[in-house]
DNA sequence: CTGCATCCACTTTGATACTG
DNA sequence: CAGTATCAAAGTGGATGCAG
């Protein structure tokens, strides 16, 4: 047994062994929200030193978790995205994201809420009943940061950043800082959010996402 | 920011603080398998240093992760189990664990499985349809560990350890090491098993217990 | 400016020995 | 059985340097 290896033939421990290690599952849920350069994640993760970001995305890339990318035309430089591998560990993301938000109690006045976590609680939270038959495009707004969610087909597309293309709806919650999913979607639900472009999509939205239980133990 | 914080308001970085460190959430899965004691831990991770160990359930006992308990009057001395907090996070575990398992790869002769992995993935592919109305106690036999599972009332009870009462059916899978959960689910279906007891239970398990698909990214 | 590499202080981990 | 003590090795955090 290595340092880094736990010597089980044994899903957990390989888990873990692949991004059990400080700062990478916070790397990967970036990525899942939204491709990024090395520093968009510098600038997204504060407090991670140099060495251990370039250190994981190394790591994650030979264990094809990762891909570097060429950024297109306007942006130049690289960009990390999560391979097909890396986007199954979304669900596991959203697991532990679930049963640590029942431990998050009041914010501290240093901590921040992540826009990509916005966007995980956007997915954990997807309804696809409710977005059949739905084709949508809305942008939020909270603190500085700016999220998109896309319904076609029944399918959704959400992350950080503007929509892709013309938004239908933009939703913009005042706040000096980012809000979590939950007092974001208290705010709009209170009639707190300024709105640009199609209005009746409002409640369209608050119906496609909605909070379920979360999961209990078997 | 301290060493061991995010300085994040988000879900998974709570839990990565929580429950993110070198071997806590091996610890957490053979707690989720059986109330252990110390020196159980200490034999079912190999490798865990012992001041680790101490420590890190200490931890989890402030976090109301974990809990100590007196053991009953045969064995005595000090059983640590998970809280409720603590049974919540099997989800986040299996998730990760079903992640993980794409990646094993071949085992490796250093490499062992861990019954408790064995159990999670009992409850990972426990099947509540097929288990409706049926009341049966199994228990597994294979390499030297020993494990059981009890349907009543759609509900699955299981863990590592010698059923609590009388089983149904006692199913030996003759191995000299511990078989993963697919390899012994195969070995069964093949006839390979020695069956006491009510041998008719041998079908009804192969239904009970069925691998579904992992999810997928979204 | 992006995308790192290097250096150093400090913390955590691993391995072993030892104790109530 | 259930830990604590000790110490070396590895990992992490923070600052800085530097090439393309």
């Amino acid at each position: 047994m290595t340092r880094r290896d736990y010597g089980q033939y044994c899903g957990l421990a390989r888990a873990l062994e692949l991004v059990g290690e400080r700062w990478t599952l916070l790397i990967m849920r970036e990525l899942l929200a939204r491709p990024s350069r090395y520093t968009d994640l510098l600038d997204d993760l504060p407090g991670i030193p140099t060495n251990v970001l370039s250190t994981r995305l190394k790591e994650l890339e030979e264990a094809g978790i990762v891909e570097r990318r060429i950024a297109p035309a306007p942006q130049r430089g690289i960009l990390y995205a999560p391979t097909e591998a890396g986007q199954n560990l979304q669900g596991a993301v959203i697991a532990l994201a679930l049963w640590g938000n029942a431990h998050l109690g009041e914010q501290e006045p240093n901590e921040f809420v992540p826009p990509s976590s916005v966007v995980m609680a956007l997915r954990a939270t997807f309804n696809p009943g409710a977005a059949h038959g739905l084709t949508a495009t809305w942008e939020i707004h909270t603190g500085d940061a700016v999220m998109y969610a896309a319904v076609a087909d029944g399918q959704l597309a959400t992350g950080v950043g503007p929509a892709p293309g013309e938004p239908d709806l933009v939703i913009t919650v005042p706040s000096d800082e980012v809000l979590t999913y939950r007092a974001m979607m208290q705010a709009i639900s209170n009639g707190a959010a300024e709105l640009t472009g199609q209005q009746s999509l409002l409640e369209k939205f608050a119906r496609v996402f909605t909070p379920r239980a979360a999961t209990k133990a078997g």
